[in-house]
DNA sequence: CTCAATATTCAAAGCGCTTTGGATTGGCGA
DNA sequence: TCGCCAATCCAAAGCGCTTTGAATATTGAG
């Protein structure tokens, strides 16, 4: 059933069809009415495809995959984040595509999206130090929102992120607070800029305590649960192990959690943990009382507030950039306590 | 750039240049070399809704997630059955769109998605028991792929399973064989297909052992960490409580540890636990010896295969319909010992 | 050198929708 | 009764591509 099928039945013009489909004024409450009913009843519904190429917007909006099997973006979190855009998305009648790319050319990827039509603008996740394609798609002129932050990136665009920074800065010190002078940092991947302000969070705090970094104490790699026990076992077997550990990802902590055990440690007594919690609706810090003492903001609303910046930012192109920084909550459970008296 | 403009700049009609650009025959190879190098040269891209329309294909593939904030297909395992999907969409010149539902309206979403032109195909994830979409997509003669299968569907239709209940049969087997009378069951939520194909499987092995199903050991819900730890707790609270545990996901597995951590119970030795392991990239069960005792079959895995099944299917509408069911392996672990002797 | 056969190229129609510019109708005051 | 303004409705153009049917250029046999 088509546009043309459906004006015939009425004995209606297509224009008038089509404006009486989409609410336009000019015509008339009763033949609005009767379009509606019999549009309904013969199940029709505008090609979108033939609907795109007449209004020139595709009402789409496209994030990129990177292809490699292991990467910042295929993991847990992508499928919170995911969700809660995609609710936004289908609220203001957008629909979400996904293309692949390998690594090498993910800029390619984008510029082909929003250049061949298909999505009216694009969302950016997990942007590196010196992100090169913030820099492409300013030039494209494509409407976008980034996930996350660029250190490096001169200019302006639309980002929300959490404040990394802060929320470490904030998790070391209550470490210090609480008598910890070994603390060691299982980041992400250095060259991820979350990782790099969470890294630098982790240092000021350090600094300002007056205590001097200790590169054996400080990992990063992809954050995985193995990883996250690989690491810790590593370390607990140094001549003088960490009392307390920052992870940056629950599912980490989880398997620092696994080290621990298998060590024979109390977490919370032995050794002090404490993750960033991106409050994955799989994976809840805990009921009540947290699991993890963390740092805990959401992703999954981080999602919904992307995508509402970005449909705003495609009905307004001209608006000045918009930046939303989150704060990190500080969430106290049972996996810290005051540092052990060894010698 | 479109093909207008880039046609004129050439000096040729639309018609050849469209031509040299898709690889038809009746162009001269200097022709197609020319033209290739100018679309090159000013970053010609064809719009695809244009083409779409022209072609009455859309070249994209559509997942429908439902937006209730839980539910089966949000979660970690998500992540990886789209990234392994979305690869092989690539190969073939597919683009993954996502539409959103409101619960009360999943199937209202996948015909909306097709009926418009928007997808060519799509994928249905997380069937349950009676399967309502399934039939309507039939009905719809709208090429689809059921990633499960559904209990009380007649008709065919491509399917991909993993044999839930033969994996869970032998993974039950394995702990009665080990001596464990007290089984538990800490299931996905009852209305999956998957589910209760698990607890088939688990039912059978009791029955050919002779052994006595108990309501009070059999648990299920939607499979997060919490939900592991809870039904752990309180079964591990009961008069006579289980010496191992059959779990339905990693994830849960995962809050089951915790439970047993914090009843200072030892894993493998004092109570057995067996999960499905749907190896996840974030959260492989371990490197060399698994943590888990698992039955371990690549969700991933599955995607790619979902992927390549269907646009099979959208090529050749009228083959045969294509089944496969993929046999988890069986993994042993140090989470599964002896049952204790208990008085 | 001709002419049919083949190799290239092109003009135009069509995909299903929106939207511009115009036509038609009815109502109402003069 | 006439004229004018709203209120409705419509025909046709256009979005950017593919594809049919036809035209033109080239080739080779006779």
């Amino acid at each position: 059933m088509n546009l043309k099928q459906l004006s015939e039945i009425l004995g209606l013009s297509q224009t008038t069809v089509s404006r009486a489909l989409n609410g336009y004024p000019e015509v008339s409450e009763d033949t609005r009415v009767r379009v509606q009913a019999a549009a309904q009843k013969h199940g029709y519904r505008p090609n979108s495809r033939a609907k795109g190429l007449a209004t020139g917007r595709s009402m789409v909006i496209g994030h990129v995959i990177p292809s490699s099997s292991r990467h910042e973006m295929v993991n847990p979190i992508f499928g919170d984040f995911v969700a809660g855009a995609v609710k936004k998305y289908s609220e203001h009648g957008y629909d979400m595509m996904f293309t692949n790319a390998d690594d090498t050319s993910i800029e390619e990827a984008y510029r082909s999206l929003f250049q061949r039509g298909a999505v009216d603008g694009v969302v950016l996740q997990g942007p590196k130090v010196d992100e090169p394609r913030i820099e492409v798609l300013t030039r494209m002129a494509v409407p976008f929102i980034v996930h996350g932050r660029s250190t490096g990136v001169v200019g302006q665009y639309d980002w929300i992120d959490v404040n990394n920074k802060s929320s470490f800065l904030r998790a070391t010190r209550f470490l210090i607070d609480l008598g910890h002078r070994r603390i060691a940092l299982i980041n992400g991947l250095e060259d991820m800029d979350f990782a790099q302000r969470r890294r630098d969070g982790f240092l000021e705090a350090l600094r300002q305590a007056g205590l001097s970094p200790n590169p054996e104490l400080m990992r990063s790699a992809e954050m995985t649960e193995v990883y996250g026990h690989h690491e810790t076992r590593d370390m607990l077997g140094l001549d003088n192990p960490p009392t307390a550990i920052l992870c940056s990802s629950m599912i980490s902590a989880i398997g620092v959690r696994r080290a621990l055990d298998e060590s024979g440690l109390e977490l919370g007594k032995d050794v002090s943990v404490i993750a960033h919690d991106d409050d994955l609706s799989y994976l809840k810090n805990g009921q009540d009382v947290p699991i993890f003492t963390a740092t805990r903001s959401s992703v999954r609303n981080a999602g919904e507030m992307a995508a509402e910046m970005l449909i705003e930012r495609i009905q307004s192109p001209d608006d000045p950039t918009k930046t939303r920084l989150l704060e990190a909550e500080l969430v106290v459970g049972r996996s810290t306590g005051p540092a052990p008296n060894r010698i």
